[in-house]
DNA sequence: ACCTGAACACCGTTCAAGT
DNA sequence: ACCTGAACACCGTTCAAGT
């Protein structure tokens, strides 16, 4: 009990109710129920919390296994991703900014290069497309996150603060995604995805 | 004097000579030359701050003009927004994360916007690519400057943390890209925005 | 109109103790 | 080994004044 994994669990639950922002070692503490102090046996300092809450969130990902085609394979793991901006809205800045240390983040970003792998890209080209593709799709993770999409039950000041996509009061009606509906987001995603396994054809052939 | 765009410059130099995390309202007030809720005159909150950091940065870009190739356009947009990596590592994330609401921002967004509607795009896929341009070069950029591959010569703990991309003490040295040089980021940037290109251009066939 | 000073309710983290 | 309480140096922001 009162491991490291309780304390991220705890984090976690804390992240997902009342957003990351919201997330204070004193209220990892109290939702661990342990002292603010406590929480230093489990975790070097709140950047080392952070790693682990990436990891953690990571870790919710069903790995697809390896013996399916990569194009099934990839679109399980990045459909997943955008399924975790649903549950986890506020944490998915965190997984496109901070580098992957904990062990579950980094399976995510090997099971990719296996993908890529099987698809035949040449093993120098790997990391460049594995980030091109998981820094897309978090980053639209990230968009759909902002701009609310997904019921955000328990959230405070997001709904009090909706859209905001562009130009509030100086410019005109500008951004034409303001208003999409979540259907279309999930269809753009598709196509995005499509797009990018023909980019990674035309990379292998 | 005293406007909303000294404050801005006040919290670039901030942000750019001590990190964004250093950038407190105190530290821009002092910047400025203000007291602490001086600043309040000039800025909503701390939020209304960060959408003017985010414009005031977007504003260094030097917009190609419409009559060139948009292949050319799109080429000069991404890499300056790479070239601002180097130059304000920490407020990367900023621009990847935060919504685009100063005018500086959306003129980026137009700009790019315009350089799909020349390419041949169809206006309803217009939105969802310049995401993913746009997503994937900022991320791109955050990556390098986690990474460190630009001096940062004032920094004050990042040169502590060096790198870590991945499993610290975990796992075995796993992720390729942990110890590249400038030179391959730069050719592995180029050869990105080359596979894009070619995916619009097959958006567009 | 524009700015200030004091104060409030928070932060992350250190340190010296406790068992 | 594991946890606690008090304290420190910060935060963003409110409020009542000043000119």
């Amino acid at each position: 009990m009162n491991r490291r994994a309780d304390v991220l669990d705890a984090a976690l639950v804390v992240a997902a109710t009342r957003g990351v922002a919201a997330m204070s070692m004193r209220a990892v503490a109290d939702q661990v129920g342990l002292t603010v102090m406590g929480l230093y046996r489990h975790v070097r300092d709140k950047d080392d919390l952070l790693d682990g809450l990436v990891g953690r969130t990571l870790a919710e990902i069903d790995l697809p296994a390896d013996d399916q085609p990569w194009e099934l394979r990839l679109r399980a793991i990045t459909s997943q991703l955008l399924t975790l901006a649903g549950r986890y809205p506020t944490v998915m800045p965190l997984l496109l900014t901070r580098a992957y240390s904990a062990p579950d983040a980094v399976a995510v970003v090997d099971a990719l290069h296996r993908v890529l792998g099987d698809a035949g890209v040449a093993a120098d080209q790997i990391p460049r497309l594995e980030r091109l593709i998981s820094t897309f799709t978090l980053g639209y993770a990230v968009a759909a996150a902002n701009n609310g999409f997904w019921a955000d039950p328990t959230a405070t000041s997001p709904p009090t603060d909706p859209v905001r996509v562009a130009g509030p009061d100086d410019a005109a009606p500008h951004d034409p995604n303001a208003a999409t509906s979540i259907e279309a987001w999930a269809a753009d995603f598709d196509a995005d995805i499509t797009d990018l396994i023909q980019l990674i054809r035309g990379v292998v052939r």
